[in-house]
DNA sequence: CTAGGGTTAG
């Protein structure tokens, strides 16, 4: 923490390391605290081809341009747009300038086009003023530049003064042709509103495929899939044929639907219409079996493929990379997370290089896999290439830090962002409270906002659940009051949960219940859970045996839910209600818990399993786990039998002769790393209390950082106190 | 000459 400077964060408010805390401020002025690497926006000539370079030396060098029409410029500049380059523009533009040819409209117009395309509005600007006449061609190219350079309210201001122009000349009766409605129709939804760009689609008379597209493509970025689909199969019914851009619009929205049933016909009909071997085609429907959990699907079409592109290997990287997150079980969120790591090896071995949506994913599946070494090297990578100045791949890179358990280094890469986005405000302010430091998660969301930046639902979940963490009850009663007035944001379970937890915690379960009693929200399974947890480790067991009722109405889901009711009907001797539960798992064919644990060290992954053969401990980490145990004893430890996971299809917990997993990779951790390193594990389930209580003592035993990550939350073990505040939702 | 597409962060 001493290493970090202090800077200043947007224009107002200063971050002061010694504090570890920002601090409002609006004298300050702006300073970047670190030099972003700049991107490559111009390329030298030495990368066009030969032909174009002899080319452009000819006309430029004083060859004879006699027989040059304006028409010859246009192949010169769509090179130059093909290949970034604004100085050769430039040189074009000079060129056209000495010849004459600048009272072409039709050529200014390219010209007008190919500076905005290659980035730089201002010179396109310029052009266009320069103009003396321009038609609508060139007030689109003006618009349209605008747009695709993120500067929408600029390409608004274009569209009124063109529409100011052409009311004065024909009265309001301005052609509104396709191409004016197409272009219109993007701007509204590439400015977030949904309903002008389809009030603009609307108006055009006659609808073309574009038209039908971008209308599609609008729904989709807008939130809208649905209306995406149906607008789809309205085109249909039209008459309307949907070429291969439409095509991966519409496999897109079926994609974030998940859709598959729909897709896979549009898979049908993408080769009907023989578009079967277009790459953005073939990307999306391999992208849409990814997420569908198809993957040897997926794989069969990537293995199909004849050219695949950056785009092909990203969507693998991703889906696999997603799939960390959302897959049924530990272990094949896990293999999902190594496979992704392999494929980003293949594809850098192919000779491809990785961009800003290769980053972002492989730093999210670090992440999952608690993988900090692998995450700095990546992180090294993207300083090298550049990619780390994009807001994703920064707070990705938050977000990596923090969940692996390092909270210094996730605030130092959130400090040297130069731009922040909402998400990124919200992953810093979450990590504060992951990590349990309350104070900071709340100063950092008070200069959020001071900053101007506008809260939504998931930031006010991380400020909730910081103050539950530090049990401030009348702040997050606040807080909430703040996200319902202020924000006129409706709650959901999750701020129930994290107010619920806070009473809990303080052992005002009365309140807690109070709390949900009049709540207009139906409790969930994890809302019951909590205050069965906490009914349990406060002995109030009627209330829990009530909670217990009703969350077996609801038929859980979540294994872990299950395992909670069987412990607390176990500790309290109910064996009936015990049998009970055993045989509602088996109706609803819950799954059993399975409990594995991973640490990665250098590069390589070892799995341990609880009370397997095949994945025995070494002699050598079974004895170190035993001595660890002898002296854990010396300093209170007590086996607490009562608190063990019961293991499936046993009437009675399993004896303490086979520790949990993670007390094995712990152990074999300690053993194969050198004193200064933090422990870093991830467990596919909970921890149990024991293994909470065993492995504090053993953070002091050792003088060790040691991170678990669980299926619920993450614990970071430090001088005999852990993070969760031992309120982890403990089976 | 202008308008539409595939992959990324909480």
């Amino acid at each position: 923490m001493a290493s970090l400077p202090s800077v200043v964060i947007g224009n107002a408010v200063k971050f002061d390391p010694e504090f570890r805390k920002l601090t409002p401020t609006s004298t300050l002025q702006f300073e970047k605290c670190y030099s972003s690497s700049t991107k490559e926006l111009d390329k030298s000539f030495e990368s066009f081809s030969l032909e174009f370079r002899e080319a452009l030396s000819f006309i430029t060098q004083g060859g004879n341009t006699d027989e040059l029409e304006s028409s010859s410029y246009v192949p010169l500049l769509q090179e130059c747009i093909n290949n970034n380059s604004v100085s050769g523009v430039e040189s074009i533009h000079a060129h056209i300038t000495k010849t004459g040819f600048s009272q072409e409209l039709f050529l200014m117009t390219f010209l007008v086009n190919a500076y905005a395309k290659c980035g730089t509005m201002d010179r396109a600007r310029r052009v266009f003023d320069n103009l003396s006449q321009r038609n609508v061609v060139t007030w689109t190219s003006l618009m349209s530049g605008y747009v695709h350079n993120s500067q929408p309210e600029f390409a608004i201001s274009v569209f009124k003064e063109m529409l100011e122009i052409h009311g004065y000349i024909v009265k309001y009766d301005i052609e509104y042709d396709a191409s004016i409605g197409n272009a219109l129709c993007s701007l509204y939804s590439k400015c977030r509103n949904l309903g002008m760009a389809i009030k603009a689609f609307k108006r055009i008379e006659e609808k073309n495929v574009i038209s039908w597209t971008a209308a599609i493509s609008a729904c989709g970025d807008n939130g809208n899939s649905a209306m995406g689909l149906d607008m789809f199969v309205q085109m249909l019914s039209e008459g309307v044929n949907p070429n291969e851009i439409t095509l991966t619009s519409v496999l897109s929205a079926c994609c974030t639907m998940q859709a598959l049933d729909v897709g896979s016909q549009i898979h049908s009909l993408t080769i009907k219409l023989g578009y079967g071997s277009d790459l953005p085609v073939t990307n999306s429907i391999m992208y849409l079996y990814l997420k569908s959990g198809y993957i040897s699907e997926a794989k069969k079409i990537f293995d199909g493929m004849n050219t695949i592109s950056l785009v092909t290997w990203n969507a693998m990287i991703a889906g696999h990379a997603e799939m960390t997150s959302v897959a049924e079980d530990g272990l094949s969120a896990h293999l999902c997370g190594i496979e992704a790591l392999k494929i980003f090896q293949r594809m850098k071995k192919s000779g491809l290089k990785p961009d800003l949506y290769t980053f972002s994913s492989v730093l999210t599946v670090c992440s999952s896999l608690v993988a900090l070494e692998q995450g700095e090297q990546i992180h090294a990578q993207t300083i090298k290439t550049g990619f780390l100045s994009d807001v994703v791949v920064g707070t990705a890179l938050v977000n990596m830090y923090n969940k692996c358990g390092s909270i210094d280094r996730a605030t130092k890469a959130f400090v040297e962002m130069s731009i922040r986005t909402l998400i990124s405000w919200t992953s810093m302010i979450t990590a504060f409270a992951q990590h349990g430091l309350s104070q900071q998660a709340l100063q950092l969301f008070e200069d959020m906002r001071f900053v101007g930046v506008r809260p939504n639902k998931i930031t006010f979940v991380g400020v909730l659940s910081a103050c539950s963490q530090a049990g401030m009850v009348d702040e997050a009663l606040a807080y909430y009051e703040m996200m319902k007035n202020e924000y006129k944001i409706n709650p959901v379970m999750d701020h129930h949960a994290c107010l619920i937890d806070m009473f809990v915690r303080l052992g005002r379960i009365d309140e807690a219940f109070e709390f949900i009693k009049k709540s207009d929200l139906t409790p969930n399974e994890f809302i019951w859970s909590i205050l069965i947890a906490g009914c349990r480790s406060q002995g109030k067991l009627e209330l829990g045996f009530y909670a217990a009722e009703q969350l077996l109405q609801l038929k859980p889901k979540d294994s872990e839910t299950y395992f909670l009711l069987l412990n607390m009907y176990f500790s309290a001797g109910r064996w009936k209600d015990v049998s009970r539960v055993r045989k509602m798992m088996r109706d609803e064919k819950v799954d059993k818990l399975t409990d594995w644990s991973w640490i990665s060290i250098r590069d390589k992954v070892y799995t341990f399993k609880f009370g397997t053969k095949k994945h025995h401990p070494s002699d050598e980490v079974a004895k170190f786990l035993e001595d660890l145990v002898d002296r854990a004893r010396t300093l209170g430890y007590n086996v607490d039998t009562n608190l063990e996971v019961v293991d499936e299809g046993k009437e009675e917990p399993t004896a303490l002769a086979a520790p949990h997993s993670e007390k094995l990779a712990v152990a074999f951790g300690l053993l194969n790393t050198s004193k200064a390193t933090h422990i870093r594990v991830i467990k596919s389930i909970s921890m149990c209390r024991d293994c909470h209580n065993f492995i504090k003592i053993v953070s002091t035993l050792t003088s060790r950082t040691i991170i678990i990550r669980d299926s619920k939350r993450l614990h970071k073990f430090v001088n005999g106190k852990c993070s969760c505040g031992d309120f982890g939702g403990l089976i």
